[in-house]
DNA sequence: TCGCGTACATAACAAGTGTTCGGTACTATA
DNA sequence: TATAGTACCGAACACTTGTTATGTACGCGA
């Protein structure tokens, strides 16, 4: 049972590839052709990697994911934790855009829909001991805390489409301040 | 130049077929041949009415946005205004996959992209005054409209979203509650 | 009645799709 | 050194895609 080459690492070039294809054309440009041309490669090099197209499409998500988590820092605060799911960076828009650009398919595909649904409840229960924190702070307002880690997570993923469409209108400057003002707006503390 | 069928009434037709399709299978599913399956016809019907895919894309984006000014009362007050935004209805949750799924392509395509840019604008300009008046009621706190209308609308998308990966924990009642429960935090009457 | 233009159907085309298959190079093990 | 298994390449298969071309039925104006 030979090894010749580092699987993981090669798999990982592939990875780079789909990565790249997606950021550049969404869901909808990724093809096995499309991901073994940027590879430099054939299609069947993309198939011994990934056995299927749908398992590609998986692995794109979870590509997408791993990005994201390592884009955020292990939450701190609350601030902190929703603006790093801004597009304030290149990086970050370009994840931004391939998930937002993923939910085509995930709402038409029922495994990648569970996997959606899953990755959002996450998201909110990651979210929920830095709202409590927030509200024993007097950052926030009373109420269920879960309540609140969904209108948050709302409100900032609204925020990201609304910025993917028009970034010039939504710089990272102006990110950073709608979300600071809205947070403040709610903040029982602060209000004149 | 004869009239034999009603133009008009028959592109309505293949319209009804291409919204059958998108709101079962999302822009991925839309293609010449399955319209003109839904329709019960060829391919040659669908493409005299729509020259190409693109302007049958374009036309479903009209559709979409149509079937959203018709679902949205004549702006009353904003909380009615946000609340005609939510999957509430089976209908409204059609559109909205519908709206979500279109942002894939919209992403990649200039020209939607462009389009889409500016359907934000139309909804945050149609938003702001319901805000101002909201301000003036002492329903909103103090601060600039616009920021306000796009935290509102973000926060409203945002919610869709979410809810349309999990409608089983957002239900109508739970997005309306959701929906309320925002606004009053934003209250700055609402406080204890 | 003649023709012209509409409203399609049918078929074909070229390109692109996921997937399969045979072959080859190469390397670690036996 | 033989062998087995990995890591591919290149071509092909069967299908779907948007689009084009050809043909035809049919109603209106001349």
């Amino acid at each position: 049972m030979p090894a010749k080459v580092d699987h993981e690492a090669r798999r990982r070039d592939v990875s780079a590839a789909v990565w790249r294809v997606l950021a550049e054309g969404g869901f909808g440009a990724l093809t096995m052709r499309s991901v073994a041309a940027e590879l430099g490669g054939s299609t069947g090099l993309v198939m011994h990697y990934f056995a299927s197209k749908h398992e590609l499409i998986k692995h794109a998500l979870e590509l997408a994911e791993e990005r994201t988590r390592a884009l955020i820092p292990a939450a701190t605060d609350l601030r902190t934790a929703l603006t790093a799911a801004l597009p304030l960076t290149p990086e970050a828009t370009e994840i931004n855009r391939v998930w937002v650009s993923s939910w085509d398919v995930a709402l038409t595909d029922p495994e990648l829909h569970a996997l959606e649904k899953a990755r959002y409840r996450r998201w909110r229960t990651r979210l929920r001991p830095l709202v409590i924190r927030a509200q024993t702070d007097g950052d926030l307002p009373h109420g269920d805390p879960t309540d609140l880690a969904t209108a948050l997570a709302a409100f900032t993923h609204g925020l990201v489409v609304q910025a993917l469409f028009d970034p010039t209108t939504y710089t990272p400057k102006r990110l950073q301040h709608l979300l600071d003002a809205h947070l403040s707006a709610l903040s029982p503390a602060t209000r004149r």
